[in-house]
DNA sequence: CTAATCAGAGTTTTT
DNA sequence: CTCTGATTAG
């Protein structure tokens, strides 16, 4: 016979986190958790520097999923790659595995995905080409010298100049009139002709399919805006949205989130005006603090606690964006107490700098920290030359983020053109780039050429026409050959890869002197080439979601050892280490001497100096060599960064360097 | 028309 | 220093 017992229990309060798997309640802070627990319409999180940003992205994501939200109907929109990356496998360790199905990664890769799918209602092919910026520059400046632009009395800006143009024109949803009056007033001479070579490139990717970057993001917005049918579509699809950095969009992103946040408005955007620093790129910091204006009914919260940082840091760090111009105010504090104050240590030059790193370093390790815990830091890439040789003499392993990027170099990129090639038989921009490679070719042979492949009726398979047209000129021969015999074969991408690269070998060292350097690159490729299956997700990948390793260190993928992080300031985004090496801090070079011209530049350079800062979490080292002889402006520099200003000796230590002998070697 | 030579300019930062 | 554009010789 079964008895009843009455077994004590406790009160549970009936809202709140009750029946989830995960305890919101003791995970996170107050602030954190109200923000976590949002259930839907607009929604603004304004989150210091430190005060767990993607922690409550996280667990939001977590708790919508626990809460039954299919997770492809949400969409997170992140910065970059690394970004999305580390939130969906953070989030997938805190729960499960659902949590990797969320829709979303960087704004670019979305938009692929969805033009993938309806690029077509806008006349595009559905196999339509990705620019990266170096294909776009490369197609601008086919296009002016079609227009003879390069033979003007004046000088006419460069293709690289004109390629920023058209992007900030873009992605400020200005006309190229207005960014030319506005930022390049030099070139008001020649306004009309950068108008009409815009025109004329937009319409030259139309009729060769191809798309670059902001194609992407201006197509997104445009097929939800002239296609009512498809919004909805995407409506019903996406349900929620979440937005990281937001900060750092600018006004056709914040367009396409608005789009996308549709009649239901379930969108969350996620950032901190104070680390807005990508204005270069059309980044507006406004649209954070604008953004409750959009939306009916838009919550704000604040986060303020920082668990990051020691306070002395805090210290220092509040006190460099307490000058700036920002528009929410917050004060950033932490429990974590030290008695350390950053240092900031004057260097006699960068030799001597670059030797008090890695004897630093040296000493970090005897404290049994770990290589990393510890990061480098500094405005530019190549702030970083020297130090990498002193790290290589010492034998310190390190990861280099930022600077120039491996699918950039000359001759990845020509790897590339084959395999776009082998894709679309059509890809004007590749094939010039192959064919000015051969001997006896220039650009008018090349141009002449890539007419005759742009023909429609134009077969690879009988090439009559060319025939005539290259006559004696056996490298375009063996080229054609070469890529018509390559595309019949049955065989994998890793095959492929090889058989280009042999073929290619002989006009790369015809054409570089340093190409045993990039014959060891052009390895890796063929090796990252091999994990496909299929060219299109491959070439997907190089243009939109490449290697974010830089050219030196991909070869040394031995992930198993520890590593050094050097980086730049801006790929250091979002990520902290316990101890934080700014070098470089010297006024001239950081802020560059280019920033200082006007006031919106300057605050942005402070703004990356506190994105650095508040990267550290136990220490941080700021340094900075004096007499240094800066070419620009042919001054030598010695003084510190003026964001050093106002911090006394109650905020940091300040130390010079001296060298001294010592007995061991 | 190409290839080689020279002069000059511009040097962030990223998808 | 490195990349680009201009000039010139072949």
């Amino acid at each position: 016979m079964k008895k009843l017992q009455l077994k004590k229990s406790s009160y549970e309060p009936s809202s709140g986190t009750i029946g989830y798997k995960i305890n919101y309640e003791s995970e996170l802070n107050s602030a954190q958790l109200e923000a976590v627990l949002h259930k839907t319409g607009p929604a603004l999180v304004i989150a210091g520097a430190g005060t767990g940003k993607t922690r409550t992205l996280i667990y939001r994501l977590s708790r919508m999923v626990e809460d039954g939200i299919p997770p492809e109907s949400i969409v997170l929109l992140t910065f970059t790659r690394k970004s999305s990356a580390e939130m969906l496998r953070r989030a997938a360790i805190m729960l499960d595995g659902r949590c990797e199905r969320v829709s979303g990664g960087t704004f670019h890769s979305f938009a692929l995905l969805v033009l993938r799918k309806y690029a077509t209602i806008l006349g595009y092919d559905v196999n339509f080409t990705m620019l990266d910026s170096t294909d776009s520059e490369d197609t601008i400046n086919l296009l002016r010298s079609q227009l003879k632009l390069d033979k003007t009395k004046k000088r006419f800006p460069r293709k690289d100049t004109l390629a920023k143009i058209f992007n900030l024109s873009v992605n400020r949803c200005q006309t190229v009139e207005d960014i030319v009056i506005n930022d390049y007033p030099y070139f008001m001479d020649d306004i009309d002709n950068i108008a009409l070579l815009c025109s004329q490139y937009n319409a030259y990717k139309i009729k060769f399919n191809m798309m670059d970057y902001d194609d992407l993001l201006l197509n997104l917005n445009r097929v939800m805006l002239s296609f009512p049918k498809i919004k909805s579509e995407m409506n019903a699809k996406y349900k929620f949205i979440m937005v990281d950095e937001y900060q750092d969009t600018n006004r056709l992103q914040h367009d396409i989130v608005i789009q996308l946040a549709g009649e239901s408005q379930n969108v969350m955007a996620v950032g901190d005006d104070a680390q807005s620093i990508y204005s270069f790129r059309g980044a507006e910091y406004q649209n954070i603090i604008t953004f409750p204006s959009y939306f009916t009914d838009c919550k704000v919260f604040k986060i303020e606690e920082n668990y990051r940082s020691t306070q002395p840091i805090l210290n220092m760090t509040n006190k460099i964006i307490e000058s700036a111009s920002i528009k929410y105010e917050k004060e950033l504090f932490s429990r974590r107490e030290s008695d350390n104050l950053p240092k900031i240590i004057a260097a006699e030059n960068e030799r001597q700098q670059s030797l008090f790193v890695v004897q630093q370093i040296l000493e970090l390790r005897e404290e049994n920290y770990a290589l990393e815990d510890i990061a480098i830091l500094f405005r530019s890439g190549y702030h970083s030359f020297d130090l990498e040789i002193e790290l290589n003499k010492a034998n310190i392993p390190y990861l280099k983020f930022g600077g120039m990027k491996f699918v950039e170099t000359a001759h990845i990129k020509d790897m590339v053109s084959f395999f776009k090639i082998l894709v679309n038989a059509k890809d004007v921009i590749s094939w010039h780039r192959l064919l000015l490679m051969l001997e006896g070719v220039g650009p008018r042979t090349a141009s002449k050429m890539v007419d005759i492949i742009s023909d429609p009726d134009f077969n690879l398979k009988e090439k009559t026409d060319l025939n005539y047209a290259v006559k004696g000129k056996d490298g375009v021969n063996r080229l054609f050959e070469f890529v018509k015999n390559l595309k019949e074969l049955k065989i994998g991408i890793a095959e492929k890869a090889n058989m280009i690269s042999d073929f290619y070998k002989p006009m790369m060292t015809a054409k570089y002197d340093d190409w045993q350097k990039r014959q060891k690159d052009i390895e890796t490729f063929a090796a990252i080439a091999g994990r496909y299956t299929s060219i299109s997700d491959f070439l997907n990948d190089m243009a939109i979601e490449p290697p974010t390793e830089t050219v030196v260190d991909i070869e040394a993928e031995s992930k198993e050892e520890e590593f050094l992080t050097i980086s730049t300031i801006h790929s250091a985004k979002g990520l902290e280490w316990r101890v934080v090496f700014i070098i470089w801090a010297l006024d001239g070079k950081f802020p560059s001497s280019k920033a200082a011209d006007t006031l919106e530049n300057l605050e942005e350079e402070r703004r990356l100096f506190y994105v650095a800062s508040t990267r550290a979490k136990d220490q941080l080292f700021v340094s900075y060599p004096i007499n240094v002889y800066d070419r620009e402006s042919g001054l030598v520099l010695s003084k510190p960064s003026r964001f050093l200003d106002g911090i006394d000796e109650s905020l940091a230590d300040y130390f010079v360097l001296q060298e001294f002998e010592t007995n061991e070697n």
